[in-house]
DNA sequence: AACTATTTATAAGA
DNA sequence: TTCTTATAAATAGTT
């Protein structure tokens, strides 16, 4: 796009491609938002800024969409657990009241998410040291230790299984799943996508 | 962009907000993709698909850049918390030897971060319940545990902080991070970027 | 899904 | 670097 049509391939002149890189990943982000508006879809970006050492923190109306998604990505499935197996007539009726459901648990689970997020930014160290309280750090641990549960349980699950055979008939219930596409370096590219989707 | 313009807001037709969707989000990974070859940055993209109900799992060549860059936005800091604090001069030193340092960490960390990312997708109901072993869901909470370590010495070290008034003249070292952007309905978004950026 | 008329994105250049 | 402009790409409406 542009006076001439280029190949995909590194650009080696530093001044053209930070010229390029700002503008690209800002039409990225657009066109991320556009989508999101447009077909009322989650989307989430992350972009690495090589050219900045420090980056701020920008929270636009009503951020509790964005914890959710952040959630659904990174989260523990603490209500997905309640679901259990069910025979399929009940899977009908929960596809049903998916929606409802989703939005009583999203109340519920308000503040769980938050610490769940703030966990995780924490770990990402997108928060510089001092900006944690003792208060947040307890809540953190809160929310660490419930990781630890469910990941106990499940190994407990497993070990149970292995005495008994398989005789098991209904399905577990498995949340839906974003696309996800992670690129990095050149030719390496990490995707996990819907099952016949191209992309 | 078309032959006519149109304005950024819901699409009310099924067929016409599907169609737009498909192609839409097409193109996002693809510039994805393109940005991350040009300017050799990595990228995700996560796009929900109220479309599809199930999903498939596709790794291109070399996932181990794509766990990198999912340990840069969901792991722990491990190697980041062994950095502390340092000196103006030192800062620079490790400047320098960031990207040698990198590589090396890469490989030792290479085990850890597997089941990091494993206990991620487990989390996120990415895995079916039966497709993790009991090998592999030991190894798991053997991360959450040492998660929670971390946090726990997070803790410890904002208590003693309370303690002693503020003499700390040396500055922590804290990871250079990505821009991320999460979209959310139509009028909710949440950014998380560069200081000074516009994106 | 394939086809255009247009709108956007963007590669060079200033 | 930021702004401008010629051209490549994306895409809205259509088939």
């Amino acid at each position: 796009m542009g006076k001439q049509k280029t190949n995909i391939e590194f650009i080696a002149k530093d001044s053209r491609r930070r010229a390029t890189f700002k503008q690209r990943k800002e039409n990225i982000f657009k066109k991320a938002s556009e989508l999101s508006t447009l077909c009322d879809v989650r989307t989430c970006v992350i972009i690495d800024n090589p050219y900045e050492q420090r980056y701020g923190y920008e929270v636009l109306p009503s951020e509790q969409e964005a914890i959710e998604l952040l959630h659904g990505f990174n989260g523990m499935p603490s209500k997905r657990r309640s679901a259990k197996t069910t025979n399929p007539e009940e899977m009908m009726q929960q596809q049903t009241r998916k929606a409802q459901e989703q939005l009583i648990k999203l109340e519920l689970e308000n503040r769980e998410l938050e610490l769940e997020i703030l966990m995780h930014e924490y770990m990402a160290g997108a928060r510089a040291m001092n900006e944690i309280s003792p208060e947040e750090a307890e809540g953190i641990l809160w929310v660490a230790e419930k990781q630890i549960r469910v990941v106990q349980a499940r190994i407990d699950m497993l070990s149970s299984k292995a005495d008994n055979a398989e005789n098991s008939t209904a399905q577990p219930f498995v949340q839906e799943a974003p696309a996800i596409a992670v690129h990095c370096k050149k030719e390496n590219v990490k995707k996990i996508q819907e099952s016949g989707g191209s992309c």
